[in-house]
DNA sequence: GGCAAGAGATAACCCAGGTTATGGGGGCCG
DNA sequence: CGGCCCCCATAACCTGGGTTATCTCTTGCC
């Protein structure tokens, strides 16, 4: 472990998945350009913007997402922060999806053009990067099992369950209670629901004292109460091979 | 039957997304086991089952699925003749989805822990490999989409538009018209659908002239206007980095 | 060659969730 | 401090697609 104790972001990311030595962090850090602000509600790109840079979510909120033509609107993912963004689709040319920041945010950009650093340089890193994909993938097939074959409070409690395992993983305080800035049509257009139906859910869940709603916020109450509901099974987030299987 | 000219499943593959030079080539196919066959509905892996490689589909066709508590199904993915089965959970110990054959087939298996030389010793390699895992995230993507956001008449068109384009890919013989082993019940899993409610839209299709049902296969007799119907745009297919900006 | 199992067609019925509409409250900006 | 916009709640109504059931047609198998 270094001592730059505050840490960047992607060198805290990568740790979470293996062990860096110094090297490996210090070619990372000489990669990594300084945070900027993102207000509330700026795109960070947006479809077919060129793709040039990925980036790590320091602090705040951000969602990907795709416009259709009838006018609705697919959330992809939500971030939180500690995560990378937009490696993805780091191998087009051209955006396939933008993204917007939910809260004020804080970023550190991380230009696609040294990745060849990393690939020809470390074995370790090049792994890591392999692995974070994977759980990205993981992740991603987690969403269209929800999409495809669950109800709606079941798809609103697993979404919901999944961000709050997420957030555990790289931020401390939580216990068994959450606020999330999330309003209810970003998790209607996560979820293929309407936001009026996420709504009447949401009424129920607030008589099962499984969450209260807030000024565009939401307050998670029992965290393992949602996870009953959504039948919540961590295993797609855990079990990637560990460092020494590398 | 490995008459080299012919070339291995995963250099062809490989070769598709970047030119490899002669070394590249040859470590690729060191890595490569013969084919071997897998009869129609043969498992492939079952989920949780530990997992140590890939494999390319050389000939045949396979769906990955998960299982759910409910008895349902959820379809991840088709694979094609051509594609790489298994790369999206490499990073995992185990496996988080299950793999069946849907037709006669046969597979060259890969090693996972092999991917070491590669990522060691080509760039190029390790450039085509995250190539080929951006893409198949782009389909993912576009399944979300697919699931969150469309009739059941536009995620069926739209579902086989994309299996046309992919097989056309690979595949050269496609016109207009193209075979598919796949029933009802299999694209009723993968798009959130009821295998009866699949029978009543292709009644549709069938009328409208857009394909024709045999046995447990599928004719799609014009592809242009499935295209037309789900509003099927291939970028998300395209547009990757070419070679030269790696 | 007969039988069980899988694949599909079709009909009748029903409900989860979409749609439309209305009203209220909080935050932000001039 | 007033006006506007966004977020949310709730009600009334409607429909796309789920469910269940029955019948047929293949195909594979002893």
């Amino acid at each position: 472990m270094s001592d730059n104790s505050d840490g960047s972001c992607i060198v805290k990311h990568f740790e979470s998945y293996a062990a860096l030595d110094e090297k490996d962090q210090q070619l990372l850090l000489s990669l990594e350009e300084g945070p900027r602000e993102w207000p509330k509600n700026t795109p960070l790109w947006q479809q077919g913007d060129p793709s040039d840079s990925f980036y790590t979510l320091s602090k705040g909120w951000a969602c990907s997402f795709r416009d259709l033509e009838d006018g609705t609107r697919q959330v992809l993912d939500i971030y939180v922060p500690g995560d990378i963004v937009g490696l993805r689709e780091f191998s087009f040319r051209k955006r396939i999806t933008s993204v917007v920041m939910l809260s004020d945010a804080e970023l550190c950009a991380f230009p696609r053009t040294h990745l060849d650093h990393i690939f020809s340089s470390s074995l370790v890193l090049c792994s890591v990067m392999f692995m974070i994909t994977s759980r990205d993938q993981a992740i991603l097939l987690e969403r269209l099992v929800n999409l495809g074959r669950r109800s709606a409070r079941q798809k609103l409690a697993h979404f919901l369950a999944e961000i709050s395992y997420r957030l555990q993983r790289t931020n401390t305080f939580v216990e068994n209670h959450l606020s999330l800035p999330l309003t209810q049509s970003v998790l209607a257009d996560a979820l293929g629901l309407s936001a009026v139906h996420v709504s009447r859910t949401f009424k129920e869940f607030r008589e099962e004292g499984l969450l209260k709603t807030a000024n565009a916020h939401l307050e998670l109450m029992d965290i393992k109460g949602l996870e009953a509901v959504a039948g919540f099974d961590e295993f797609y987030l855990e079990s990637l091979v560990s460092e020494s299987h590398l």
